[in-house]
DNA sequence: TAAGATAACAAACACCTTGTTCGTTTTTAT
DNA sequence: ATAAAAACGAACAAGGTGTTTGTTATCTTA
């Protein structure tokens, strides 16, 4: 693949999140996209079809990667019920947000958090979901289980917008004690 | 007040919900909303200075008003620890969803709902706070409190998220009942 | 019911954003 | 070295925004 591609869409992307930290994304034009990113404007939509598409292409990049090493994890080690508490998979996705490779932490925490959060969700809904299904039949489960996986993900993300808000007083380790107290009694 | 104010107001909230069923926020332009509610284009800058006010104004009319009336409801029947199950606000809170005077539950629905979620969990969160408070004193309780509250509003709305795109085939009770069992055990 | 105030209106405006086109220049891969 | 691929600047039409201006319709209250 061509050096200058590559270049030109992290170019793309990161000037795309620095502004994300600054303001709305509605009310980020493509103007500023490309002026912050050093971008001819033809070259922009060469690569998006328009702000909608680099939004989606930097969610599918961040999100897919955090959740997919989240999914490889659960394979090992299980979604809670193994009892060894710092290897749960949602202390270890805490942590690595805390970490913050690719800036998700500052997606989550700006003006538009609404929407990567929603998508943020959405991931997770499948995570829990096969990880729930593996670990019980579907007929011990005391409530229906699309509302079990729904509540797991839901209240997950909402902890982890409270968290971010509150600006990460709490260690990740804390936070999925907090998570497994809530969570662990209706299972 | 003047009864031509009123007429109009009420026309571009009613074209905007309209609207709102149909298409994305963002994507409805200010011409359309005039021509929906035939108004004049000054007419609509008189009473709101841009589309996001429109959309303040909206919100506050309608969440303002389903909570606090929720929110004199908990002066007289607590939150949830009575016992008197039917008696509940988060149910009585969903069986006036369900009636839907006002279209709440369309722009819950809408491709937008993430904007009006925001907002009713943070009206939400009020409620919940005032009722935890006089419950029961900060220190009994088994979590901080600010992360209660914000579970409790925050697994609230995501389910009421999760059962309208799931066309609402639960009653409010039932749905009442899934939420006791998930928020009961915590307290 | 008449007078004055208030609100709605249409038309035109300057300005900005979008997404596209075209011809040219730079970079890459082979 | 050359041909393909990518980036570029400039200019474009189309459409949205928010404001101004002068006029008309409607309310209030005296």
């Amino acid at each position: 693949m061509d050096r200058r591609q590559q270049k030109t869409r992290t170019a793309i992307f990161s000037a795309f999140t620095a502004l994300l930290a600054e303001k709305s994304y509605h009310k980020i034009t493509v103007q500023e996209i490309i002026d912050a990113a050093n971008v001819g404007r033809t070259t922009f939509y060469a690569h998006f079809a328009a702000k909608d598409d680099l939004l989606q292409a930097l969610c599918q990049e961040l999100f897919g990667h955090i959740v997919g090493s989240a999914l490889d994890r659960t394979h090992t080690h299980g979604l809670y019920s193994d009892g060894s508490a710092p290897e749960s998979v949602f202390c270890h996705l805490l942590q690595h947000l805390r970490e913050n490779d690719n800036n998700i932490l500052g997606l989550l925490a700006c003006q538009s958090s609404e929407i990567f959060l929603r998508y943020f969700k959405n991931s997770l809904n499948e995570l829990v979901r096969t990880q729930l299904v593996e670990r019980r039949g579907a007929a011990q489960l005391p409530l229906p289980q699309d509302f079990l996986i729904n509540h797991i993900s839901g209240s997950f993300v909402e902890m982890v917008l409270w968290w971010i808000k509150g600006r990460m007083k709490q260690t990740p380790e804390e936070l999925d004690g907090y998570f497994r107290a809530v969570i662990e009694p209706v299972l």
